[in-house]
DNA sequence: TGATTATATAATGCACACATTACATATAGA
DNA sequence: TCTATATGTAATGTGTGCATTATATAATCA
């Protein structure tokens, strides 16, 4: 499962590092997930990704997201 | 975050025993994620529910359960 | 009566998400 | 020059997903 944060925030216009600091997680954290380095993840940091790039699990999924 | 396994395996027909052999999990694990004792999960496991439900992951969490 | 289905809890250990701290590079603006 | 933005890596420790093993109850079926 491959999460499309990098995709989401250049439609969006915004940088890592302002998500970085809108998600308040520790940068080495965030990173590693945000470059698909984790095999997991939990409902809370996924949830306030959700809501900080207003969108949905399936929009975030590479697998399931549908333009 | 609330998975809503119980509906949709109650709209399937099918029992928790069903999925948790179907899955392969330690029932000790797969209990605890179905009835919502788990802060997260990986994402291997997110998918193998979502294929064996026939569902994607917004069909899976209540929070983003769209009838 | 015994096996399978069905569900649940407890103890122990490993793998890994996540925090914290530190270090490093590069750009842009005050 | 100093600060903030922007991104990345490494070391160490805590919390927790998940496996394994064990125990327990109850229904159904051979």
């Amino acid at each position: 499962m491959k999460l499309r944060i990098h995709e989401i925030l250049k439609e969006k216009g915004k940088t890592k590092y302002w998500l970085y600091i809108q998600l308040g997680l520790s940068y080495q954290n965030f990173n590693n997930i945000v470059n698909n380095r984790t095999k997991g993840i939990k409902f809370e940091n996924l949830k306030a990704i959700c809501d900080i790039l207003e969108c949905t699990p399936n929009d975030l999924f590479e697998e399931y997201y549908k333009k």
